[in-house]
DNA sequence: GTCTATAAAGGGATAGAC
DNA sequence: GTCTATCCCTTTATAGAC
């Protein structure tokens, strides 16, 4: 799996200029490309400015020409994890949706991630505590919101009378662990997001539904809701921050 | 919750003695202890030696006479946890119990650590991949030790016809990711190892089962496993590697 | 046992030449 | 745009005085 960027990266040609050229904003992309696969590799503490450097055949020097500081380059990295996973998060909550179609496209969604953009996720996961300041602030409540449009899916569920009684705020602790905690396997086994996610939630909707879940993992709703997705990923971002 | 030693560390008197005197031991513990504080609370990699030998009230070159390098400290701090794991789990092994609370013992008894040794299982499960060399394989061993035992015990409810047709590795590793990822956010809940444990074998064991699952938390088979695994907690280790 | 001193290397970030 | 040189600080670990 290459660790280069994924369909949902910003083209160039969509930014702002910022009086910068479209080779800087390549270059740039490269820069960030190999930060992120050396963080999940070593660890964020343990790379050096100068280890990317070298990897991308720059001088520390230059290198800080792309760069405003390791820690923003950090930042950044969020970002490209939690923006994609917000946008999709609000395309199917835009969606009408049964309960456990909703919660599959969740499930599908964030695995996506996990899966096919691993590096990114791996550092997103492990090193979001070695963000400071502002930039804490900012990765802190983006989390919190889709942590928040999870819930809010459960919400649905119980207000629809189909699910045992809990507690909704660990139910979603726990359904978070399952997907969560994947990245720190999943680069060594061969496995669809289709099929992980379908484990998941045949495990996690039996687990909390008063009556079993049916596998209807090709019903009319779950397809059109994977294209829909699928639409957002082809589709360029917006906007971006320095790193 | 105090970050020092726990019932289940070993006592200085039961100690090899190795020509040290008790104090030498009484200190170094500490000095461990406070290891795991650091790292956990501010990483691996971020946490110099010298921090260490402040927080002590020593400086660095008193330290060095308790340890042997940072990285046998981290070793030492991930044995901590992997030790009492495996002793457990061997302990419930060898009891004749039911699959559902066979597996809810090996759920109590992982969460355990998790809540009752937070700061240490932070460690264990967040900075394992900075061990390197023999340290690197004696821990992948342990770890896979223990994945093992979990995985034989979902083959018991396969073997008693119980569960529905699933790949038993991919489910183990849902199990673990349910257990595991806890360390992210308990620190912040008011939990009760039962409780949680409760829920997750609620939802696990009625999302494999072909029948749902009965809530019998208070079985006298699961009374009587708790007993054991709880004298195993009051009880000391018996040996000691060098940090 | 604990200290200071020091080794030898590497950290992030900036300035200014080219 | 990229380089070298440099700043200033910190890193792990050891040596040897006390």
């Amino acid at each position: 799996m290459s660790p280069t960027a994924s369909k949902n990266e910003e083209k160039p040609s969509t930014r702002r200029a910022r009086g910068k050229t479209e080779r800087y904003w390549r270059m740039r992309d490269q820069v960030i490309d190999i930060a992120v696969e050396l963080f999940s590799k070593n660890g964020y503490a343990s790379t050096g400015v100068a280890d990317i450097g070298e990897a991308a055949g720059l001088a520390r020097g230059a290198l800080y020409y792309y760069i405003k500081s390791k820690e923003a380059l950090l930042a950044e990295i969020h970002d490209r994890v939690m923006d994609p996973l917000l946008k999709e998060a609000a395309a199917i909550a835009a969606l009408d949706l049964s309960f456990p179609a909703r919660l599959r496209l969740m499930s599908e969604s964030l695995l996506w991630q996990v899966i096919n953009r691993h590096d990114h996720v791996w550092v997103f996961l492990h090193e979001y505590r070695q963000l400071e300041g502002e930039f804490r602030t900012l990765f802190k409540a983006k989390r919190d919101t889709f942590e928040q449009s999870i819930q809010a899916v459960l919400e649905q569920g119980q207000r629809e009378g189909l699910l045992r009684p809990l507690d909704l705020e660990l139910t979603k602790l726990t359904f978070l662990n399952m997907h969560n905690y994947t990245y720190q396997w999943v680069a060594t086994k061969d496995v669809k997001v289709e099929d992980l996610s379908g484990l998941y939630c045949e495990i996690f909707l039996n687990g909390i539904l008063t009556s079993p879940a049916t596998q209807d993992s090709a019903s009319a709703e779950l397809e059109h809701g994977r294209a829909v997705l699928q639409s957002l990923r082809d589709a360029p971002a917006v906007s971006r921050t320095d790193a």
